[in-house]
DNA sequence: TACGATATTGATACCAAGTATCAGTAAGTG
DNA sequence: CACTTACTGATACTTGGTATCAATATCGTA
């Protein structure tokens, strides 16, 4: 780890139930456990990954409560191209994200000289920028070690 | 237009048969509808439009064929936030996408800056960088001048 | 603390996107 | 032309997610 752009900490800073109290809705039992529980995960997760989490919270809250933290911004939506779209915990303003392509954990980077360049892009695309996305697919340093030190596993 | 990296045109030398042959895969009639009806596409689609385009193909041959066309790097697959991912014609080798929020419309661009960025991101990165993706949100110039000129219809 | 308006819940049914199956058919080969 | 093999497409299924709506919880107020 180099970098002091890099972020992959979990943080206890972030309150959830603030963000949905924020926007005006009901602190309710359901909506803790959803947003406790999120708070507890250290990596993105997925929906359905949730609801298992939390089968005493049905399906439609489940979805509801994402929707409502991703519309407050403290939850960011990563479209993944095969597969449910991942959330994780939005703790940097303007941020994007790595990928693992082995074992699919998130992080989050900012990177100055992007936003520099989608200025600078600005000139050269055919109509008005509203923003950007950018996603990194690497392979983590965790997966490179387990790669290094035991190919066999591999196949077992 | 200011940009000679902008890439919105359609090319006729793009032959998605020929892409399908070189895999080893037969030249079908309902292979062949498929890849018609593709090459005559200006814009990214996704499947399910296909599948209605071609009501003679059945699903699964349109879903097969695209996946065919994506393994042998002749479509691009676009994941999108919300709703089911677009496909475009890979005209340009490495390359990223304008999606325009309003109508949908994708095109393609490459920028050198995007790719030193990436290299100079690999000190920062927790692990082995293994590829990226970037998405420009736009609103397109079509847009733009239907926007300026009757914004009564937005009420319609 | 009880009341009542209102937001929320979750079971259910539904929808959309995509895949597995498999009998029937078309392609290419000798 | 016969034969092997790839391909097709109807069907059924799975997964991810949303609409509905009666029952319930929340919370400001009296």
């Amino acid at each position: 780890m180099t970098s002091s752009t890099l972020s992959t900490t979990r943080s206890a800073e972030v309150d959830l139930g603030n963000a949905l109290e924020d926007r005006g809705l009901r602190r309710t039992t359901a909506r803790t456990a959803v947003t406790d529980r999120i708070e507890g995960l250290s990596d993105a997760f997925t929906a359905e990954q949730l609801c298992r989490d939390l089968p005493g919270v049905g399906r439609a809250t489940v979805y509801r409560t994402i929707r409502h933290l991703v519309d407050a911004g403290a939850l960011c939506k990563l479209a993944i191209l095969d597969g449910a779209p991942m959330y994780s915990i939005a703790r940097i303003e303007h941020h994007h994200h790595t990928v693992c392509s082995r074992c699919g954990a998130v992080g989050e980077f900012r990177h100055s000289t992007v936003e520099r360049v989608m200025r600078s892009l600005a000139n050269e695309i055919d109509g008005d920028i509203i923003g950007h996305r950018m996603e990194i697919f690497i392979t983590c340093n965790s997966c490179l070690a387990e790669l290094a030190a035991g190919n066999s596993t591999i196949n077992g």
